[in-house]
RNA sequence: CGGGAUGUAGCGCAGCCCGGUAGCGCGCUUCGUUCGGGACGAAGAGGCCGCAAGUUCGAAUCUUGUCAUCCCGACCA
């Protein structure tokens, strides 16, 4: 039978599709740029909103909802905001639909038009600071430090599984402060949580930084983010942190009494993470046998395929079997036990791998008389035979091998694709070639569009541990004070 | 929204140039043999060829329109 996958040297984009689609993460839905995000896909994205909800609450978060719909004059009273997603959203115009007078179906009802149209929320920081004012009086009344896990709608011309589909589910902070230092230490503190949640939990190592004022966010006065490189030399996004000043507070008249008696407006942060992250995940560490899921975030960590030919052997198996399962269980392990007599163990082999099980245990007739289990690991593709004795303690140890193993993999990649740059030439040739570039920027916009316009590289973040040095612009000559990462992004 | 391509069975495709009423591989069903790396044989089920109009005795095939999807740009988490 044919191998599952496009390779990855044949073409990028079809190998991530087919990877989402036969990996059964995720696939098309019928509705244009949307997707139906399938049950083992939903496992993981479900792995992810725990893990990180449990930081946001242990960094003193709480949840809270808003409404989907939001009135249209909300996003005028942001100039840049507006400005920056304008472009990019589904109106709801009227409430009603009736039966065509001529026959023809279902149409919407004329008569049943909404005076004030309602937007889907692109992003709810509007909906957000029209409700915050009603909660804001006095300095008592701060810090608000709320979470919602919602979905949002953004009218992409183009989308792409996960990684920028027409819906997605994601999660958005939104807080405000009574002083500037606080939200900004806030703002930080963020994203130092997703930092913390890429590396640890999804093996993802991250660069921290600071966006360009081109590149900020649609309101924001500082967008921080953490900048990913992917295994075809694109950068990604992964997750922005954006201190918003008083802008939101000015908009939406959000002041509040400080300890001097005196009105002040509002300091606020938002930030956020999506199912992209699953799009990170997957592009970071799979290879062309399919995904490769860092153990912590797989649903199932250790799937056990028995084997038999006998009616005999079934029985003396599956005993085995089961009893493997409840000791790994035991320690706390997410185990699979793969007994459909439906399929043969060499197709479950490549399932799981496909579907990226950190560990696969093989139970025959042999390892039964033996004491024995064939253990496979998904990350190096290698496969022993160990004792049974203890199995569940060392499948255990295995799983922070593996977890640091892919880690290591990925910032070794990630390194090996990073590129100190002096001169233009050396530029142009090594964004065509994929990779971070750090080169000496001039800090200015002009330049930046510049280099976008003739490479279509973006500066992805100056980094926030950047250090002062002399130096000139790669592209302008113009003297310089820093250098900055530049790559092709999705 | 610009440039390119594609819509034929659940999936991947051939057939179209040169019109004659649809085929291959995988998957699915049944039976038998198999089972330590994607099994094999036999017999089956499944499609108004994206949609609409036109040309024709006759259209998957030719013409026009339309819709959708994918890729490359522009835009974006």
């Amino acid at each position: 039978m044919a191998k599952e996958l496009t390779t990855r040297e044949e073409n990028y984009s079809q190998w991530y599709n087919d990877l989402v689609i036969k990996a059964d993460l995720a696939e098309q839905s019928a509705v244009r740029g949307c997707m139906v995000i399938k049950p083992y896909g939903y496992a993981i994205w479900e792995f992810m909103h725990d893990a990180l909800d449990k930081m946001f609450k242990d960094t003193g978060h709480v949840n809270a909802y808003f409404p989907l719909f939001i009135p249209k004059s909300f996003f005028s009273r942001e100039a840049d905001h507006v400005e920056g997603f304008a472009k990019e959203c589904a109106v709801v115009t009227h409430h009603r639909l009736m039966n065509d007078p001529n026959g023809n179906g279902v149409v919407v009802d004329p008569s049943a038009k909404l005076e004030e149209e309602l937007i889907v929320r692109p992003t709810s920081e509007t909906i957000i600071w029209d409700t915050y004012r009603n909660w804001i009086k006095s300095y008592r009344d701060l810090p608000i430090l709320c979470n919602q896990w919602a979905n949002v709608v953004r009218w992409e011309m183009r989308t792409r599984l996960f990684l920028r589909t027409a819906e997605f589910l994601w999660q958005e902070g939104h807080t405000a402060h009574a002083t500037k230092e606080e939200a900004e230490a806030e703002a930080q503190k963020m994203l130092g949580v997703y930092t913390e949640f890429a590396e640890k939990w999804l093996a993802i190592p991250v660069y921290q930084g600071v966006k360009s004022a081109n590149e900020r966010f649609a309101g924001a006065l500082n967008t921080y983010c953490i900048e990913a490189m992917m295994q075809d030399g694109k950068a990604l996004q992964a997750g922005t942190s954006h201190f918003l000043g008083q802008n939101f507070a000015k908009a939406f008249d959000v002041k509040y009494l400080n300890k001097e008696n005196k009105l002040d407006y509002v300091w606020a942060t938002s930030w956020g993470v999506s199912t992209r992250l699953m799009g990170a995940l997957i592009m970071s560490h799979s290879d062309d046998d399919g995904l490769v899921l860092p153990p912590h975030i797989a649903p199932i960590q250790v799937v056990i395929v028995p084997i038999y030919k006998s009616d005999d052997q079934r029985v003396a198996v599956n005993a085995r079997c089961l009893e493997l399962k409840s000791r790994l269980e035991a320690k706390g392990l997410r185990v699979k036990y793969d007994d459909r007599d439906t399929q043969k163990p060499g197709f479950k082999f490549h399932e799981w791998e496909l579907k990226g099980v950190p560990v696969r245990l093989a139970i025959g007739p042999r390892d039964v008389e033996e004491g024995t289990a064939e253990l496979a690991r998904r990350d190096t593709m290698t496969k022993e035979s160990l004792s049974i004795e203890n199995i569940e303690g060392n499948v255990a140890d295995l799983m922070d091998v593996i977890q640091k193993n892919l880690y290591q993999k990925a910032l070794d990649y990630r390194n090996s694709h990073t590129y100190d740059v002096d001169n233009w030439e050396d530029f142009k040739a090594q964004i065509e070639k994929g990779g971070f570039v750090h080169a000496f920027w001039d800090g200015t916009t002009e330049t930046e569009l510049k280099i976008k316009e003739e490479t279509k590289a973006t500066l992805r973040f100056i980094p926030l541990d950047v250090k002062e040095e002399t130096g000139v612009d790669v592209y302008s000559g113009k003297p310089a004070k820093m250098r900055v990462y530049y790559a092709k992004a999705y």
